[in-house]
RNA sequence: UGGGGUGUCGCCAAGCGGUAAGGCACUGGUUUUUGGUACCAGCAUUCAGGGGUUCGAAUCCCUUCACCCCAUCCA
């Protein structure tokens, strides 16, 4: 864990300290409903990261209410993707339909205590009552129903007496509720359907917003973590805890932002389209975001999870670029797997001066990756090169073969381009080259300076391979349908050569082809027949993207359009008026007290204890409204001629203002007079120079860089000087003494 | 429109009144038998906009704007 933490990393801390859990207890509860994609992964490494970071546990639950869409094969897939990733849940796979007893019976006890009603009105009329976000619900007729008849009813829901859709419970809320969550959320539907765990036990089924708050408290969860769109249903999470007064330690909800990436799609309703509309082959497609997809293209587990930890935990709704992925895979394949040589598109090449043939050493992994181990490599008078290596009339910078240019044969010898061989339409079919005997690699004593080295094979010991190039699935940043599909997101080159060496290698492996990038031989269409690997990725490159136009950036000011402000009524105004002319107030702070009811009559309040209105003002304005935004004028633990006593501190300089916040901090949390708090903390302000100096030259002569650089101009660095100063003295200097004598100090 | 959220570099993201962290991307340079890697350097006088409070504001107050979520018997 580095120094700064996640916002959900530091509630979990808090919490541990505070000795509000003795342990954290997390929970991965996907909907075995879909394949788990890289979103589930960021959740997964949440979950599972937390627990293990603060040495807790971290369950595994299947949140399997809804049997109309589940499925065991999502379960396989989901409890694999967590295995994959490298995590292992706590005692046995849960349900939440292990859980339905358990439910039935809370859902009973809600009955009995009036908050929970069976109603049956239809669909329609359900969604009428429920109004709309401006306008209040009206509640159900059914919802006067009596214990007796809810419980009788209930009972029989469960018995399956019922059609589906006849009725449903619901928790009996607030129909007016602005939070429309909360306007008698339905609990329990009736499902006449087949569940793939319970079997046909149940005709009815809890609904999420039931279950799953309640599934939490059944294993001992304490941070339930999940999505942001969760964030209206937390009311309704704490209303059932609460209202069936559960036994404490209870769960609570926290949410973070969902994952997206750029040039994919996330939503399990998109990734279907795609899968099922055949434009990708499958769930394990390794175009697709899907676990089982990156798995299968090559990725590795540790850069998925380096991912995730790399982009951080937060709220807000946020794009991450694939290229941080990318980064990532690159950057966990670069440590671990060997170079081998592959040629993708092979354009033949005749040393003309070569006879025989040799076995040539070659490492697998280059200087700088600390791993041992070579292979032979078969060199003859025939080998392959890569056709976009050649180039007979090169652009600027080109390293490569030309005819004019020689270039080395990784691991081997400098070749010269002698002619060029043509078909009848003027393609390129060969080369015809010479090779400098004494530039073997390892032992060149030639003196010919090459600007690269190229990958090659020998044609006689080369294998023919299938490459699979992936590169990414849509065309847009931000894809909405088909429509945006990349044409070419798949490309197969079935004549690629590849050495020998990769052959003899079992599946499951990664190699780096040299210069070309990373590939994976496909777990499960790879032969030694038929070798086929999947590119990973490509390695980073600096040379193409040269030529790519960079868009110059437009650098527009921002404009933005002012709303209109509500005009002030009578009352209002002339408040306003009273504030700005009588009592000298700054139009904006009469303005911000006129217009609040509370606030002025605080303020008139206080007023009438002391008469420095500005002072009074100000903190009514800023502080005492910060209080009030939150709590009521009566819950407050501070009054008003404490505040006036406040502020005519301020105004005799006892004390500076940076200490009336502190002092202020004080009287909101625990109340108490501010005179007195100044007194029994020591708080009185240090105006003496003579004090203060010797402090201030202390901190110059610790802080020479920085002196410097205030002297260069840098202004800025006043903060941090008069900052020190009131460090030092637990702010209690003056802080417009200690500025003006920090500038002479340093002037000098 | 009522309620709930969120706005810090091209993309993520720290920061919680005292010098605007870090990663990706990008731009130079050094090393290099991968146009890779590694290394060095450069990349926010400014935190959605406007006011206010303060010696000092990304952080506190007021206000405006933009975006996301909520009216499934889905989760």
């Amino acid at each position: 864990m580095n120094k700064s933490r996640d916002f959900l990393r530091t509630i979990v801390e808090e919490d541990l300290k505070s000795g509000r859990y003795k342990e954290v207890v997390t929970r991965f509860p996907p909907e075995p409903n879909g394949f788990p994609h890289i979103g589930h992964a960021k959740s997964i490494a949440i979950n599972f990261g937390i627990a293990n970071d603060f040495h807790g546990h971290c369950t595994l639950r299947m949140d399997d209410t809804d049997p109309t869409k589940e499925d065991t094969v999502y379960v396989k897939a989901l409890k694999d993707a967590v295995k994959w990733l490298g995590f292992e849940w706590e005692g046995d796979v849960r349900y939440t339909s292990d859980y339905f007893h358990k439910l039935y019976d809370y859902a009973i006890e809600l009955i009995k205590i009036g908050r929970a009603y069976v109603d049956s009105l239809d669909e329609e009329k359900m969604r009428e009552y429920r109004g709309t976000v401006t306008e209040p619900g009206i509640r159900s007729k059914f919802a006067n129903r009596t214990i007796e008849e809810n419980l009788d009813l209930f009972e029989r829901m469960k018995n399956g007496e019922f059609k589906d859709g006849e009725h449903v419970l619901r928790a009996k809320i607030d129909m007016s509720a602005a939070n429309m969550k909360m306007r008698d959320p339905l609990l329990y539907r009736i499902r006449d359907t087949h569940h793939f765990r319970a079997g046909d036990e149940w005709s009815i089924y809890p609904m999420y917003d039931f279950a799953h708050c309640l599934s939490d408290y059944i294993e001992g969860v304490t941070h339930s973590i999940c999505t942001l769109e969760f964030e209206n249903n937390r009311d309704i999470y704490n209303w059932v805890l609460e209202t069936l007064k559960l036994k404490p330690p209870r769960p609570y909800q926290y949410e973070f932002a969902r994952l997206n990436i750029s040039y994919t799609v996330m939503s399990k309703r998109k990734l279907l389209e795609l899968v099922e509309s055949g434009v990708v082959n499958g769930w394990d497609d390794p175009r697709l975001p899907t676990i089982a997809g990156y798995k299968r293209r090559g990725y590795t587990p540790e850069s998925i999870l380096n991912f995730c930890n790399q982009i951080g935990i937060a709220k807000a709704n946020s794009m991450v670029d694939v290229a941080q992925l990318e980064f990532c895979i690159r950057d966990d394949l670069n440590k671990k797997v060997p170079r081998v040589m592959c040629v993708l598109n092979p354009l033949k090449v005749t040393i003309e001066n070569y006879e025989g043939s040799e076995e040539l050493d070659a490492p697998y992994y280059p200087d700088d990756v600390p791993k041992e181990g070579s292979r032979k490599l078969s060199f003859s008078n025939e080998i392959y090169i890569d056709r976009e290596d050649f180039n007979e009339n090169p652009p600027k910078g080109y390293f490569r073969l030309t005819p004019k240019q020689s270039v080395r044969l990784k691991h081997a010898y400098i070749i010269t381009c002698k002619e060029v061989i043509k078909d009848e339409n003027g393609n390129i079919v060969e080369i015809k080259a010479i090779y400098h005997k004494n530039s073997k690699s390892g032992s060149d004593s030639s003196g010919i300076k090459v600007k690269s080295a190229i990958q090659w094979v020998d044609t006689k010991s080369a294998k023919k391979a299938e490459i699979r190039v992936y590169d990414r699935l849509f065309k847009n940043e931000t894809p909405q349908g088909t429509e945006d599909i990349n044409p070419n997101s798949l490309k197969v080159i079935k004549n690629a050569m590849i050495e020998n060496a990769v052959i003899t290698q079992k599946p499951d492996v990664r190699f780096q082809f040299e210069r070309e990038g990373y590939f994976y031989a496909d777990p499960i269409d790879y032969s030694d027949k038929l070798p086929v690997f999947n590119k990973i990725v490509g390695l980073k490159e600096s040379w193409g993207k040269k030529k790519k136009v960079s868009k110059p950036r437009v650098q527009t000011k921002k404009v933005q359009i002012e709303g209109v402000v509500a005009p002030m009524n009578e009352a209002e105004q002339k408040l306003f008026d009273r504030y700005t002319t009588k009592l000298n107030l700054n139009s904006e702070v009469a303005n911000i007290l006129a217009r609040d009811k509370t606030l002025s009559s605080f303020y008139e309040d206080a007023l009438s204890h002391n008469k420095t209105p500005v002072t009074i003002a100000n903190i009514v304005a800023n502080e005492v409204a910060k209080e009030l935004k939150e709590k009521q004028v009566d819950e407050l633990k501070f009054n008003p001629s404490e505040i006036a006593e406040l502020a005519k501190m301020i105004d005799d300089e006892m004390i500076s203002s940076k200490i009336a916040k502190e002092v202020f901090q004080e009287m909101t949390q625990n109340g108490g007079n501010p005179t007195q708090i100044v007194e029994t903390k020591g708080l009185m302000q240090i105006s003496d120079p003579s004090k203060i100096s010797p402090i201030i030259d202390e901190i110059i002569a610790k802080n020479p860089d920085n002196v410097a650089k205030f002297r260069a101009g840098n202004s800025k660095l006043l903060g941090f000087f008069v900052g020190q100063v009131l460090k030092k003295t637990n702010g209690k200097a003056n802080p417009k003494v200690a500025n003006r004598l920090v500038i002479e100090k340093l002037k000098q």
